[in-house]
DNA sequence: TAGTGGTCTAGACCACATG
DNA sequence: ATGTGGTCTAGACCACTAG
């Protein structure tokens, strides 16, 4: 193993040495660019691009006309967890699902939704009263626990709150993921907005207590319609 | 307003808005470092610099005997998992913020991220090791708990906990809300992506048990390098 | 005011990739 | 063989901090 290493990260892992093993603590002050000019022997640029390294890592911070030193390191862990279950479903209280189309899931429902096995997909618009839709959702549910479409209809509540209740399958964790998308030609024309127009995208994946993904959702948001917003509160022992 | 930027900042900003215009496209080729320097009129330190900040922000490749290109985004998207009032700021930490610059918070800043009163602004970027940026972020803290630049720069873990180290406040509720929006011109430019292209904008507001709101944050994420993602378990009672 | 880190210049030699 | 980026030297002036 050929191990030449730049003079410069030479000199940047004995001072990282020195401040792993302790002897130079958080807050102490490292030698000044000068002095490791002179005790290695280099020049400015190779001790500062030493320097740079460690600064980089966030190791040391450096101050103008003050010097070097060692970082303190990370932070107090935060508190205590929150079980905040039923609120993250709120949403689908507050604007309905209008279903339009159902049909076998395709594979590429599956692929995009990130699941496999036998689904049903319903999709249709999502929207408050008399507005603009709030977005286009598409929900995959397991055949074997999927209503009929003229059930599906009249549901006031969410599609995973009429399987609870007419399976008497449990949710047991729910995992929601959100990211922004370009929205495709066909999704924007019906959504009324440009092609290529940004929108937030929701997936949320529902688990039963034995591990089986009952039920995904995936929403389409368009910009300006729609923000998602959840309030964690700290709990305290 | 101190508008004066070192000359390989400029370089650099230059050349990351040729990139983000699309005059530069992946795969293209930048200026050598020669080139640079005799067109610029500036030292080959200085050119390398500027090609440096746009290495660290993942927009370009540098190849010895090669030459310099501009890199291909496909960042893959990767998921934050986050479930409970602990998690929701753990990716502070995992991917670090680098402030950039400080200034008291405009009209606009308060409006756009809803608070009113006296605070401080911090932009930068958010990174995890060596990769593109993972977003824009501004961060307004109440000016009487505001932290000097200095010491932001060398934060490991967020500054909300920075904040409960040093002043004793304590952060009882965060509000958390997302959206999709369209990228600015200039923020887009910054992330290396085109102008009106997508990205999730995260807004988070830490209040304290007083009521008061200490603390605010926004971050923008092009679209495909960043998905929020949250598990939530049904407790049991 | 002395010393620090931040910026910048003008050179140099080298390992490496490409034609 | 040429030119690229990687490393390194030896200077310089400046803005800022601290004693």
């Amino acid at each position: 193993m050929n191990t030449i290493q730049p003079r410069y990260r030479q000199i940047a892992d004995e001072l990282r040495l020195l401040i792993a093993s302790g002897k130079l603590k958080p807050g102490d002050a490292l030698p000044t660019e000068m002095e490791l000019c002179e005790v290695k022997d280099i020049s400015r640029h190779t001790a500062r691009e030493a320097l740079r390294i460690l600064t980089e890592d966030g190791l040391i911070a450096r101050r103008r006309g003050a010097g070097t030193v060692v970082t303190t390191p990370p932070a107090p862990a935060f508190a205590q967890p929150i079980g905040d279950f039923e609120s993250i479903l709120q949403y689908a209280r507050d604007a309905v699902f209008i279903p339009e189309r159902t049909r076998p899931a395709s594979a590429a429902d599956l692929k995009r939704m990130g699941v496999e096995g036998d689904y049903i997909a319903y999709t249709g618009l999502r929207r408050a009263t008399g507005e603009a839709p709030l977005a286009i959702t598409t929900i995959l549910v397991l055949r074997q626990l999927a209503p009929p479409l003229e059930e599906v209809n009249q549901l006031q509540g969410s599609i995973s709150e009429w399987i609870e209740g007419a399976h008497g399958a449990s949710v047991s964790n729910v995992i929601q993921r959100m990211e922004a998308v370009a929205l495709g030609k066909g999704d924007a024309a019906r959504l009324g907005v440009a092609a290529g127009s940004p929108a937030l995208r929701t997936l949320r994946r529902y688990a039963d207590t034995a591990g089986r993904t009952i039920l995904v959702s995936e929403s389409l948001h368009p910009a300006g319609r729609f923000a998602y917003e959840m309030k964690l509160t700290r709990q305290r022992k």
